[in-house]
DNA sequence: GTCACTTGGTAACACTGTGTAACCGCCTTC
DNA sequence: GAAGGCGGTTACACAGTGTTACCAAGTGAC
């Protein structure tokens, strides 16, 4: 649903540190951007702030196995649709096969060529850029607060009135994140994960200045807002809530 | 489209009558229609004449080989989006990723099970059965959006008042595009794939201006443009849903 | 309270991406 | 071979975004 072309954000899960470097290194070096974790936990903590286009995930796991975790991402909605590439130990066919119908995208057999990992990431993410299914389950297409809907096929927004605010790409990106992640303080660098893919350089000032600029367009009073609220030291806050429709 | 028969159509493409009737038996067995031939030509021949859901293509063909053919129904409109599942001849890591990275969904080594075939096929299948517009695996002739009608048989596009515009033939194949892949942003280089069926030269402005071009016909205000609006940095995006019918 | 310092708001600017008119070469058609 | 249409290329105007700078507001020490 995130449209823009940036450089897809990866996620790989693999208790094996080794392997994660590994991997991460070689994925950096083909253009992607690169978290690795080690379990389920920190799995969930790492989806909970920032924009993962796929996800890596080892069947082996300490803690809660990656075909649990893999059904978990399946229920919840932000990440119903995120593509899974499952990592699996040689020779189970049963359990690749239970994997690809539990839900996963794809499944590849230890130890693999990076190679074939990539060309797998490659092909997965040419895959789920397929066309938007109406109504689905996934997450409406329809965003509510306030009053305001924001359509996120369309990439519209209107206000209370009814009335087609023009918001520029930048702003409606950072508006998606904050409707996404309501009631939750967002700092600078999730922000600029969430909207534009990228992490913050020293003296990043930009999220202030989208903020503000977004402000002047969906405040009632942009010397007082009262939708997205500043914390100090913190970041943002998204105070409305955002009811999810079609 | 999809009309009362929903038991999806495979056709197996592989010069081994032996496999062919092996796999064709298998998979009829476990409910599908299928359809096995020998090679490219005959391939292209029951595609134009029929449904088919999903291709089961072996990669070293007599005459044009998997590869080339993968490309070519990547090029073509109506089966630019029908899945292909490869089969590889064992060892041949390089084919198979350049396999996976011309278009195709999966790939299978041979010699495989029929019943990781089986899973595969059912995998595929599960992650593009959703799709509205999708299905074009032979589907609609014409594509509705917004009133419009786009009938890709005849290469006419209707107005909401029934008038024909006439478009280039370049403006068609860029509508077309669109209008297979609604509410998803498009770069420009997917857009010269989809449309052109090349890649871009640096500083290629063509897409623009096409797109410019294309606005001016149908757009209902060119200066404020809502069918397709562009994503700065990102692309363009058709935003109309699209109905496919006939 | 004042002062020093930190943090955030935003105007102004520079830079980059996009829209489109104009142009040009390549077809097709006659 | 001339005429016309199409599509790529170029050029320029303009809009969106990041950076910088400056000011205001918040915070803590005293």
């Amino acid at each position: 649903m995130r449209g823009m072309d940036r450089t897809p954000h990866l996620l790989v899960v693999d208790d094996d540190r080794e392997i994660r470097s590994l991997v991460a290194q070689f994925l950096t070096k083909h253009g992607f951007r690169v978290t690795g974790v080690k379990d389920g936990a920190e799995m969930m903590r790492t989806l909970d702030g920032a924009r993962v286009d796929l996800i890596v995930l080892d069947l082996m796991l300490p803690g809660e196995d990656g075909l649990s975790l893999c059904r978990r991402l399946r229920a919840s909605a932000p990440t119903a649709q995120t593509p899974v590439i499952m990592l699996t130990a040689m020779g189970e066919e049963t359990d690749r096969i239970v994997g690809l119908e539990m839900g996963a995208d794809d499944y590849l057999a230890k130890p693999f060529s990076p190679r074939e990992l990539l060309a797998r990431i490659k092909a997965v993410l040419r895959r789920v850029s397929a066309p938007p299914v109406a109504g689905t389950s996934g997450g409406g297409t329809v965003l509510r607060f306030e009053g305001w809907s924001l359509d996120v096929t369309k990439r519209e927004l209107r206000s209370p009135d009814g009335v087609l605010v023009q918001l520029s790409a930048g702003e409606y990106d950072l508006l998606v994140a904050f409707a996404e992640h309501p009631q939750r303080v967002l700092n600078r660098d999730q922000l600029l994960d969430l909207a534009r893919g990228r992490s913050a350089v020293p003296f990043d000032r930009s999220v202030d200045v989208q903020v503000s600029r977004l402000r002047r367009k969906i405040e009632p009073d942009p010397a007082e807002p009262t939708l997205i609220k500043t914390v100090r030291g913190g970041g943002y806050l998204f105070t409305p809530t955002v009811s999810v429709g079609s």
